[in-house]
RNA sequence: GUGCCCGUAGCUCAAUCGGAUAGAGCACCAGCCUUCUAAGCUGGGGGUUACAGGUUCGAUCCCUGUCGGGCACGCCA
């Protein structure tokens, strides 16, 4: 640890521990500290006793009795109490309470980072979304979640890298070109009797980026001709239809015609949509408050060879094989269900062999603590990865992947569907410009990431005070004002007095007050910003509560400036855990 | 059918890694602005934690089963 002062709860725990190491022969490490739900049950309590009980086989009370004697005393306990059926019941002295505005006056927004990863490299990988379209509001749920994810565990004291996978090298950038080539045509009046096809991307942002491209490239628009003809269907001035069962070979066929046709042109055109879907995708993110250092090719691991090279050293380990042509991975020696194949029968490579590829490249960069946020639908897909790695000789134990729900959006209590395909989606920018960022944000990490998220549209779009933000915003707000209309240097209220702070208001803001590095904490272990918000909520209410009973600026100087030092540590802290969230902290409102 | 996740107030969700009397918001009812912002506050009714067993000092949490919901089960990505 290099806080400048020890934790409350390290201080506690060593006199625990101290009197623990009285009685027991063989001494729990680290004696568990509690947040009572109840005042009555101190500030902090410890079961203990009832936890050592059976190894002592002595009556739990008992334990805690003679813990209790045992307990050194200190200028932080004021009482201690034997409750229940062991508990051990702390009840700390007000001027131990009070110590944690000096302390977060005095560190600011630096108050609540902790050293947990010092030292310590780790990637966040998320978002990662198939540049095809604009994205939807089920990865704003992703962005938000990682982005506040990664600023956790940037708060942890982890150095921090935010990556995007992006998935430039499947059939879905073909069939995004053809679908942008097909508009083209059709804007030029050259396409008569084929239809764009139904499992065609559908959306106007083609027909954007097709206008776009038939400018750029002279050579992009063709006759219909040559086209039916390289489709081996026969020339006619009706529109053609095709069954829906035949719709992925049409497709199919659509791609290999457009590679022959275009020529060199295929490529670029190729390169131009992916092109201007990543600079879309990257300033959508960035306009709400997501950033990466990196966005990562997956057809680079194609061009460097990285993705023969890891087959080939599963080859050399012995774990694959031949059936049917295909080349299989024996993942199921590793935990998976069954074995997957890596190698097609056409020779190609499937997207699992370039995903076991990526995360050997990420394992090889040296992170301690490789994130993956993946939608839930993916949940199956871990044990083949994880097998991969382990086959691979690599410790699967630093991949974690927590799972994203999918988000429902709901229009005047219907439920909207989304397919990205037929271009019927709910664009996170839309979302954006309807609810504004703070409230999306906010929104979206309100619920624990692998629960469904019922996102009600009406209620987001209706500005009304349901939204949550705003509580949390105004507290934030109400704070500032009373600073301003104080008028005095809050440079000094670090030294202020704090003894006047004895109110019941006062000691339950402080009791939220000092639990803060430890909500951080836990918040950034179990990859849970939601716990966060939680936080922010009942801070910013305890706080509404003492600013309806009580006149800050009235009474004795002392009392006053002890007064501004608190709202100035409950500033510190709304401001800090809002901006972990990606949420702004406005000073009026 | 198999695997994973979930089931908590009328609705949307929490619950300090097994702790004490399960908590918030919305909705509903009754109050509070000549005083630092009423986007606020105070009080009230609301629960057999889906159901049945088991483990132990103690279970919303762990185990088994049943019912109900979601997702995944490709040589797609």
């Amino acid at each position: 640890m290099t806080t400048p002062e020890e934790s409350l709860e390290a201080r506690l725990c060593a006199l625990l521990t101290t009197a623990v190491q009285k009685i027991s022969p063989s001494p729990m490490l680290h004696p568990a500290l509690e947040r009572p739900r109840q005042s009555a049950h101190g500030d902090f309590a410890s079961p203990i006793a009832l936890q050592l009980a059976k190894g002592l086989r002595r009556p739990p009370r008992e334990v805690a009795t003679q813990l209790i004697a045992a307990l050194p005393s200190s200028t932080l306990i004021e009482r201690v109490e034997l409750a229940g059926p062991g508990f051990i019941n702390i009840f700390l002295t007000a001027q131990a309470r009070q110590e944690v505005v000096h302390e977060i006056l005095r560190r600011g927004s630096l108050f609540g980072s902790s050293q947990k990863g010092a030292g310590q490299r780790v990637q966040v990988e998320f978002v990662s979304s198939n540049p095809t379209g604009p994205l939807h509001v089920g990865h704003g749920r992703g962005a938000a979640y990682g982005a506040s994810v990664a600023n956790l565990l940037g708060k942890a004291g982890y150095q921090v890298h935010r990556e995007y996978y992006v998935n430039d090298a499947g059939r879905q950038m073909d069939i995004l070109t053809v679908s942008t080539w097909l508009r083209a045509l059709q804007q030029s009046g050259k396409l008569k009797s084929l239809p764009f096809p139904g499992n065609g991307y559908q959306g106007d942002y083609v027909e954007t980026m097709a206008r776009e491209a038939a400018q750029r490239f002279s050579d992009l628009v063709i006759h219909e001709e040559p086209l039916l003809s390289a489709l081996g269907l026969p020339q006619t001035n009706d529109l053609i239809a095709f069954p829906t069962e035949q719709e992925e070979l049409h497709m199919d066929a659509l791609i290999a015609a457009a590679k022959e046709l275009l020529g060199p042109t295929y490529r670029a055109l190729h390169h131009f949509v992916l092109t201007e879907q990543l600079a879309d995708c990257r300033q959508d993110l960035e306009e709400f408050g997501v950033v990466f250092d990196e966005w990562f090719s997956e057809q680079s691991l194609f061009d460097s060879g990285a993705v023969a090279l890891v087959v080939s050293r599963l080859e050399e380990a012995g774990y694959l094989y031949t059936e049917k042509g295909a080349r299989w991975f024996r993942s199921s020696a590793f935990g998976d269900e069954k074995d997957r194949v890596v190698q097609r029968e056409n020779g190609l490579y499937t997207y699992f062999a370039s995903d076991i590829a990526y995360h050997v490249d990420k394992f090889e960069r040296g992170y301690d603590l490789i994130v993956d946020i993946w939608g839930a639908d993916h949940h199956g897909y871990i044990p083949r990865v994880r097998a991969a790695l382990k086959a691979l000789g690599y410790d699967d134990s630093r991949l974690s992947v927590p799972l994203v729900q999918f988000v429902s959006l709901f229009r005047q209590g219907e439920k909207a569907q989304m397919s990205t395909r037929k271009g019927q989606f709910i664009t996170l920018r839309e979302l954006r410009t309807e609810v504004g960022r703070d409230a999306a944000r906010l929104f979206y990490i309100l619920r624990k990431s692998d629960q469904h998220l019922d996102f009600d549209l009406d209620l987001a779009t209706s500005q009304s005070q349901d939204n949550p933000v705003y509580y949390i915003q105004y507290a934030h707000a109400r704070i500032q004002r009373v600073l301003e209309r104080w008028g005095g240097d809050p440079a000094q209220l670090e030294n202020s007095a704090l003894h006047p702070l004895i109110h019941e208001e006062e000691t339950r803001i402080l009791q939220i007050l000092y639990a803060y590095p430890a909500l951080l904490e836990q918040a950034a272990g179990d990859f849970a910003p939601h716990l966060v918000a939680f936080y922010l909520r009942d801070l910013s209410a305890e706080f509404h509560a003492y600013y309806n009973r009580v006149p800050f600026l009235e009474g004795e100087s002392v009392q006053v400036q002890a007064r501004m030092a608190l709202l100035g540590a409950i500033g510190t802290v709304l401001r800090d855990g809002l901006s972990l969230l990606g949420v702004s902290a406005p000073d009026r409102m």
